[in-house]
RNA sequence: GUCCCCUUCGUCUAGUGGCCUAGGACACCGCCCUUUCACGGCGGGAACAGGGGUUCGAACCCCCUAGGGGACGCCA
């Protein structure tokens, strides 16, 4: 599954975990969380709480059993498989530098991250903050991992450091959550994206620390941009949700993603998720990155279109996606001071139904400089955007407010290049009323397009406005 | 830079030593159908990254080179 960078099979019964795991409280929240399950949901794959077989539950900090990873953590300390670390990152930065200039790789071994006995008392003794590292082999020598695709993989130790397991905050980093969640949830398989092959040599360590039984491992295949680097929302949209705006059916979405490194025995085109289920076999993954190609999505959307849909099942699908009373009492108090006879609302309104818009570059200026100036407003606001959480028309437009109060703008001139971005044009209905209906997924993505169709941004261009952004009070 | 993974038409892929003068699909081009467009039908161009082995025989096995990607965080 494409979805998600791991899931985690639970052979038991033939039945499937899927696990979505973050770690990092400031990704995982509840509303990134419900995306994830409407996403699920919409693309029509079943599931349910499943067995509780003792594995965390929920946002770990909220979980009551969010202290069990400090308890595993001080369990390889006392067995001498970790150790306490009180080195600060301003140390860690010169420690690695220093092994950069000599030649070395920049992981660091627990032998260089040793502080002097006194150190380390007097450190602890004024009450530093710690984190909890894993002890790792220093000897040169590799590392045999077992890949169901792959076979057997070789790694150097060399490159293996004394990976974090328990934070500063006391939170576990993905290395330790990931085995003691498989250890105890009894996952037997762990099927992940193949960027985290490197990280295979200490997850098997932990479970040689702890004594646990090895799950099998499987690296898929990363999906790719059109310039063949992974799949980034940057070049691509990925946020399924944006799909279902778009208007794609999720039967073909599902089996577009089935096709990406996969393939039916009989090579078929068009088949649904159930015919998937039965054909299934992941050995016939092939192991090159899949570039998405969303021409052939759409190609495929519409053989589903054509092919499986009766009048009946169209027109329902139709409503459901955005033709109902809900859109127009949305639509309607933007469009009804601004029509004189009823035939004008499809024209007005057309933007917010729309999919992606043709957009000239002059559309945003006639000079390169004007146009520079308009994909400044438009990142900035993008990146806002991708930071909101509450996506109502007020939320969003106090957002906004605040943005070019920040650049020491008027709202206009901010708002002015956006007007183009959601709508093709310079005038349209206001732009937090025009976001709140468009949505998240389809306002960000027509922004990130009209910034393509300005030219984008250069990798240069790109970290002077980070720093810029970075720099405004929000 | 170091390490790891990967490499069949532009793209998704079939292919697991003889069935391969490499098959299908998207995209592209041409023709047909058609009052237009789309659909549909027919046809076309288009690939085994390169070089060495192994073998009677290599897209398939081994080695080297190149290219692409990924990883080198108190992110996952």
């Amino acid at each position: 599954m494409a979805l998600f960078n791991r899931c985690f099979a639970h052979a038991q019964g033939g039945q499937f975990i899927l696990r979505i795991e973050d770690t990092d409280q400031a990704r995982s929240t509840p509303e990134a969380e419900a995306k994830i399950f409407e996403s699920l949901r919409w693309l029509g794959l079943d599931w349910d709480e499943g067995p509780d077989v003792g594995g965390p539950k929920g946002p770990y900090r909220q979980s009551e059993r969010a202290d069990i990873y400090s308890g595993y953590a001080w369990e390889l300390v006392e067995k001498g498989h970790a150790f306490v670390c009180y080195r600060t990152p301003e140390e860690l930065d010169s420690l690695r530098e220093a092994r950069r200039e000599a030649g070395q790789t920049t992981a660091l071994k627990p032998s260089d991250l040793l502080l002097s006995e006194d150190e380390q008392a007097a450190r602890k003794a004024a009450g530093d903050p710690f984190v909890i590292r894993m002890m790792v082999p220093e000897a040169e020598g590799t590392c045999a991992i077992d890949d169901m695709l792959r076979g057997t993989i070789e790694l150097e130790w060399g490159m293996v450091d004394a990976q974090i397991l328990l934070k500063s905050d006391g939170l576990p980093t993905y290395h330790l959550a990931n085995v003691v969640d498989d250890h105890l949830m009894e996952i037997t398989h762990v099927i992940r994206g193949e960027e985290w092959i490197n990280s295979a040599p200490k997850h098997q360590l932990l479970y040689e620390y702890f004594g646990w039984e090895m799950p099998v491992l499987c690296h898929l295949p990363l999906l790719r941009n059109p310039d063949k680097s992974k799949l980034s929302k940057r070049k691509n949209p990925t946020s399924i949700l944006y799909y279902q705006r778009m208007g794609f059916l999720p039967e073909a979405v599902v089996n577009y993603l089935g096709r990406m490194g996969w393939s039916m025995p009989d090579e078929a085109e068009k088949f649904t998720l159930d015919e998937m289920q039965a054909a299934f076999d992941i050995t016939r993954v092939s192991l090159g990155g899949p570039v998405f190609d969303v021409e052939k999505l759409k190609w495929l959307n519409g053989l589903w279109i054509r092919e499986s849909l009766s009048m009946d099942d169209l027109i329902r699908r139709l409503r459901d996606w955005a033709l109902n009373r809900a859109m127009l009492e949305k639509i309607l108090p933007q469009a009804q001071g601004r029509i004189e006879v009823l035939s004008d609302l499809i024209p007005q309104a057309a933007y917010l139904l729309a999919g992606e818009l043709a957009l000239k570059p002059e559309a945003f200026g006639e000079s390169d400089a004007e146009r520079e100036e308009a994909v400044m407003r438009m990142q900035f606001a993008l990146w806002r955007l991708e930071a909101q959480q509450d996506w109502s028309r007020d939320a969003l437009f106090a957002a906004l407010k605040g943005l070019a109060e920040a650049m020491d703008l008027k709202p206009k001139a901010l708002f002015e290049p956006l007007f183009v971005a959601l709508s093709g044009e310079k005038v349209a209905y206001s732009i937090p009323d025009s976001m709140a209906i468009l949505g998240p997924d389809m306002t960000r993505a027509r922004l990130r397009h009209a910034i393509e169709a300005c030219g984008g941004v250069s990798k240069k261009a790109a970290k002077r406005l980070e720093k810029d952004y970075a720099a405004l009070s929000l």
